[in-house]
DNA sequence: CGAAAAATGGACCGGCAAGTCCAGACTGCC
DNA sequence: GGCAGTCTGGACTTGCCGGTCCATTTTTCG
């Protein structure tokens, strides 16, 4: 992915990466020229190009991964290790940080917006995202069962499924609105939703 | 909204408005240009500015507004009336099918992205949007507490919140993966939890 | 050191699409 | 029937922006 022969020629690939998914941040996919990303990164045209010979969609395409990878990472480390009610409170709490501080920007959706659902690789690295992310909430939720704190007899996998459907309608919300109550609201009536179905009351 | 002088001219307009709509469905807002628009509609280029003086955002906002309205109206008549399980029931399958149908477009979504945040207007095409259908999904559960279906403690505009940002979230998810399972999830989990805190067991 | 490969600078091109303009056709109304 | 206001057609302008190209510098490596 990161293929450049020299170190130079990775360090101004990445240099070109970040600052455009600054100025992404900044302005939006459709107000965002390559002069502007040249003039962010101290680059020349050739330069863009000579990086991603393909062009304005290859880079965006580029920045998207790099945007997705962050997504998780900023909920790390509470995200993996779902394994307690405090646990869960303390990702619910990373989660609401996170994207409260992002603001009504969200560079993963523009950036598929632009670059377009046809587009194979865009669609491929929402899917794995998502995926991902799902994986991990299913695995804490199972964390709970094991530790008798959620009933044994849940469909995790649905219900991970609509806690990741309430997180992202959350934000989606809220970048039009501007208002995180909803995102709040979906993370705490799911958990809350799992507290509601507590098994055999735990033991430590 | 809707103020032209004469009823062809009206009759133009909104012609106008529901062709665009219809090439935004299908090629998304940024592979479509004015000339697009010219050749469905059958017009020229004078007459989109003749109605839509501030050009093309104007345009747009007018098609936000327009898919707006539909979104609510192809709820009805289960939207309104959400008083027994059985209602909920067929709203559920009524959201979904028409989400299915739309596939992987969201016309409001992609609209919003172009006009930009900052327009003051898309922000308020969707906040209200988002208001209305809440309102709708509150009175429904008020109505499901007044029948003795759900706890009369819940704290309903919150799961109202909820449930929306389910529902939300769902159909960003299916756009990305052209896969509803989330957004069934979301209203089949939301739709649990509301049976779960079952206030006195219901008769009838 | 010297040649090949990589990296960089920036002028230039070409097309596209938004928006302008004015002339002419239609409509309604007295 | 005629005039005022509305509507329509389409050629034209304009600026922007993605992409190309080649000359120059820097790095790598034997």
């Amino acid at each position: 992915m990161t293929d450049a022969p020299t170190a130079k020629g990775r360090a101004t690939r990445a240099r070109i990466v970040e600052g455009t998914a600054e100025v992404l941040r900044e302005q939006g996919v459709a107000c965002t020229t390559l002069d502007d990303v040249r003039g962010r990164t101290g680059t020349s045209k050739s330069q863009l190009f000579h990086y991603f010979p393909a062009g304005k969609d290859e880079l965006l395409l580029a920045v998207a991964q790099f945007e997705a990878d962050r997504v998780l990472e900023d909920q790390q480390p509470h995200l993996g290790r779902l394994d307690s009610w405090e646990s869960w409170r303390r990702w619910r709490d990373a989660v609401v940080e996170r994207y409260e501080r992002q603001g009504d920007h969200c560079p993963l959706g523009a950036l598929f917006l632009q670059v377009g659902r046809s587009s194979p690789g865009a669609r491929a690295i929402v899917t794995e995202l998502m995926a991902q992310w799902q994986r991990h909430l299913a695995s804490g939720i199972r964390a709970l069962q094991t530790n008798g704190l959620v009933a044994p007899a849940l469909d995790v996998d649905r219900t991970a499924a609509a806690l990741l459907a309430g997180i992202q309608g959350g934000v989606t919300i809220m970048m039009s609105t501007g208002d995180s109550t909803h995102l709040k609201a979906a993370l705490d009536t799911g958990i809350e939703h799992l507290r509601g179905t507590a098994g055999a009351p735990a033991r430590t």
